[in-house]
RNA sequence: GCCAAGGUAGCUUAGAGGCGAAGCGGUGGACUGCAGAUCCAUUACACGUGAGUUCAAAUCUCACCCUUGGCUCCA
């Protein structure tokens, strides 16, 4: 299996440092308000490679951060003359509630940055005893100078960085250097041994993934955004830290989604939150639309597009229910047995090919869809035995499991109301007594009767 | 300016030296009491432009045009 590492700028095979078990860690959202289709496309698509990986055969802990602290919050907070903790903890639920409906469930622990301060002011302390930290009277920052590797992610370098559209702050060393420590005089606030303020945005991330995994792992990912400077900050904190390199083996980056060609933003008029997404279409849909385009190409989003993919999920779900059929009355064996099973090989090869060449998911689709041509148009004149038919179910349902579709409900999902049907029952009943087709409306009487339901007219 | 991702059929997306690919849509058939599903054909000269390398280029090289994003808030 290969993945592509924005690190070395290549797909590489991937090796996990356990032989079967991989530490993932995904940048989470700050919770000041609610997640956009953004996200949800980011979230989506690890929750299909963490899905992927499991079908390898690994154990994936998969950890992700709530930055539940930060300027946005409290900005937020205030204007709105709300406690900042209840803010966040408000969106944090909701954002829990999205990612549900979008099926995203791979997450084993989410880790909120308030519940992790003793780490992070460990770790900042340990950057001050090693010299690659200093203390101003704003706070604590990273000094760049002692990580010539600072850059090394996004292929920046130092010099070049045009950093005049931040402000200056004249107690900083270089201008790039990050805050680890803001002091603050008032709340939210908490402790440390340079006095009361908060941590600064990166410093959370390589604390939570030092407790949890310690100072190396396997697989860093997030948005395409995040690459400069949060990641590259996050490597500078965690190698200068622990003094071990790399910090991750694989950096994975998802591309970003556009709405109708242009970037999503609250100027543009055009920000789409999940919640309203949601209003008009299934999660699973958004879910196939995501997984229609490679993680890391841009994706435009329109509702075309999700009619789209309304229509050729709803191709696979009519295969899975057609074969579902079939293999409640075919024979246990059969002539053309060898035939169908060459196809499902043919296919399913060539599916976990795809997945296995960075996550291809829209050429293992392409690869699904083969197969249901293929299918249907042996089904038209042969016929497969329960056995090769369940064969090919089997394979749906890993198909659904890796991409997070629900498929095994189909059959099982129960009629919604019986009442209701039973009155259709009667009412075109009542039709063919009035057309004195006595025959029929027997039969209905008897074969009712056999189900203990009595008709009395 | 620097960095990055793109331009592939009507639309949305894969591919990355040699079989013109998937879905959606359009058109015409087959099947069908009607509808749906399905199948076949077609849409079809697919690869931004111009050169170059090669027996062979959508794919490699160079130049250029256009789009989008990032450059210390960002998934």
């Amino acid at each position: 299996m290969n993945i592509y590492n924005t690190m070395t700028q290549e797909k590489e095979p991937f090796k996990a440092r356990h032989p079967v078990r991989v530490k993932l860690f995904v940048c989470g959202p700050t919770v000041y308000d609610d997640a956009h289709i953004g996200h949800a496309r980011t979230y989506i698509s690890f929750d299909m490679v963490k899905r992927y990986l499991e079908y390898k055969g690994y154990s994936v802990f998969y950890l992700q951060n709530i930055t539940d602290i930060d300027d946005k919050i409290i900005v937020r907070a205030e204007e709105l003359g709300v406690d900042p903790e209840k803010l966040a903890r408000k969106f944090e639920k909701r954002y829990q509630e999205d990612m549900e409906k979008l099926g995203v469930s791979g997450v084993n622990f989410h880790a909120r940055a308030t519940e992790h301060l003793d780490k992070i002011i460990t770790q900042i302390q340990t950057l001050l005893d090693k010299g690659f930290a200093y203390e101003t009277q704003k706070g604590v920052y990273f000094d760049e100078s002692q990580f010539p590797e600072y850059g090394k992610l996004s292929r920046r370098k130092l010099e070049d960085l045009n950093v005049h559209r931040i402000q200056q702050d004249e107690h900083k060393k270089n201008p790039g250097d990050f805050a680890l420590w803001k002091k603050r005089d008032h709340k939210p606030l908490w402790d440390s041994p340079w006095g009361p303020g908060r941590p600064g945005w990166h410093i959370e991330d390589t604390a939570i993934t030092e407790e949890y995994f310690g100072p190396q792992y396997d697989i860093h990912g997030g948005g395409l955004d995040l690459i400069f400077p949060h990641h590259e900050a996050e490597i500078a904190q965690m190698e200068s830290a622990s003094g071990k390199s790399p910090m991750v083996n694989f950096w994975m980056h998802t591309g970003f989604l556009n709405v109708s060609g242009e970037k999503m933003s609250k100027s543009l008029g055009n920000f789409i939150t999940i919640r309203d997404l949601l209003e008009n279409y299934p999660g699973e849909v958004f879910r196939f639309f995501v997984l229609s385009t490679h993680y890391r190409s841009p994706i435009d989003f329109s509702l075309k597009a999700l009619e789209q993919s309304t229509k050729s999920l709803e191709r696979i779900k009519t295969m899975v229910v057609k074969l579902q059929k079939l293999s409640l009355k075919a024979p246990l064996e059969g002539p053309d047995d060898v035939m169908f099973q060459d196809i499902l090989n043919e296919y399913q090869e060539e599916f976990f090919q795809h997945m296995d060449n960075d996550f291809n998911t829209p050429q293992a689709l392409a690869a699904v869809f083969n197969l249901i041509r293929q299918l249907n148009k042996s089904l038209e004149n042969k016929n497969p035995s329960q056995k090769t038919l369940n064969k090919i179910l089997r394979f749906f349902n890993d198909f659904a499991e890796i991409m997070g579709f629900q498929f095994k409900q189909i059959f099982t999902t129960p009629v919604t109301n019986p009442d209701d049907l039973l009155e259709i029952i009667l009412d075109i009943r009542e039709k063919l007594r009035q057309k004195k087709e006595w025959e029929l409306s027997d039969e209905i009487r008897s074969r009712l009767n056999n189900l203990d339901i009595e008709i009395q007219d």
